[in-house]
DNA sequence: TAAAAGTCTTAAACTAGTTCATTTTTTTTC
DNA sequence: GAAAAAAAATGAACTAGTTTAAGACTTTTA
């Protein structure tokens, strides 16, 4: 089996327990996608038709604020699910951005065959309905701090919480995931740092 | 049928179709639950054993943070469903106290029960998939707005979103959900009614 | 490999939101 | 239905985070 189908199958397997049958006609409802650094996965405006597996690679999810101001919404790294589910459900325009930072490969699912696979494998249900039980964990986690904790306990948790991602991106690009100015992201890393 | 059951049913039967004899099966699993205004339905410390959904009433599910501030993560009313999803599914400890702000009428289902309810109706897997990639798409945005829009934004965004809530909950509240000082809240609403 | 473009740092003036203290209004309780 | 308790309003002094601007450092591109 090819690498990109081994760590796809890796992943759906944590939670699934899938036939050799199913792992083949799994795979063959998949395309392999591949984004250079800074060309983008998707822009807003679009109908998002697919959802998509990381298997190299970093890109940054994000909007534009009427002031053209980034907001970050996610950096998807190796054996992350990216995408806006949003979009991909309701079949209304994206208001999201996806941008490799760095040469990215990828593969996606469309929309048609996401709605085969759970005709053809109803395993699937159980799969998805774990995945988004735990985003929706991290999620329901993350709005909360997003509101309670002060810019610089967000910058401490991203920190310990993903302390791989942390090196790969850029503090401008932090800054637009913690929700501040990147000139008060530089104050508190120097602060942090001095700690 | 009992009322609370045929409200529960219909809720359900949004995104799957039950024969009756399934249906009597899934009532089964679930227990009726009171709760008098100002009592808790759970507190921070519990390792929460049920999951609600609400047939009468409104709940507000929230945590303390060290100096005691109240963050409040959600209001439940009629037809929601609530309950502290990560300590339900890791069996950690919870962090969120849910208090009711009406006198309030719940169907729980038992951690036990849940899992049972996968073996006995494989379709409730396709159920929860399908809800919890709803709630998962609401607190992607929410996670978003808490970090991108100003208070004042956020509170009309509330406004707009759960005009029946907002007439339910006292301001206090609703500062602890926007992310604010009550004092704030105070300014903020008095300044958008004069607009 | 030089120039251009983008990123990071620092600092001063500013604004959104907090804190604390007091008064008024509304709700709860006996 | 009076007294007590809680919620809401207001204002002044404060702090976390923004804005603008300018210079230093790093990466990209021709």
């Amino acid at each position: 089996m090819e690498y990109s189908h081994k760590l796809i199958i890796d992943n759906v397997s944590r939670f699934i327990d899938l036939t050799e049958l199913e792992k083949q006609k799994y795979i063959s409802l998949l395309t392999t996608v591949r984004v250079k650094k800074k060309e983008f996965l998707m822009q807003a405006g679009e109908i998002t038709k697919y959802e998509y597996f990381i298997i190299k690679g970093c890109l940054k999810v994000y909007t534009l604020d009427e002031d053209g101001t980034p907001h970050i919404s996610m950096f998807a790294v190796e054996d992350y699910w990216t995408g806006d589910l949003a979009s991909f459900i309701t079949k209304e325009p994206s208001r999201y951005f996806i941008k490799a930072t760095e040469d990215s490969e990828l593969l996606s699912i469309s929309r048609v065959n996401y709605d085969l696979l759970f005709q053809e494998i109803p395993k699937f249900e159980r799969f998805y309905r774990i995945l988004y039980q735990r985003s929706l964990i991290s999620y329901i986690r993350r709005s909360n701090h997003g509101i309670s904790l002060t810019a610089e306990e967000r910058y401490i948790e991203f920190k310990k919480k993903y302390p791989k991602i942390i090196n790969r991106i850029s503090q401008k690009d932090l800054a637009g995931y913690i929700g501040i100015t990147p000139e008060f992201m530089s104050k508190i890393i120097s602060k942090v740092n001095r700690m």
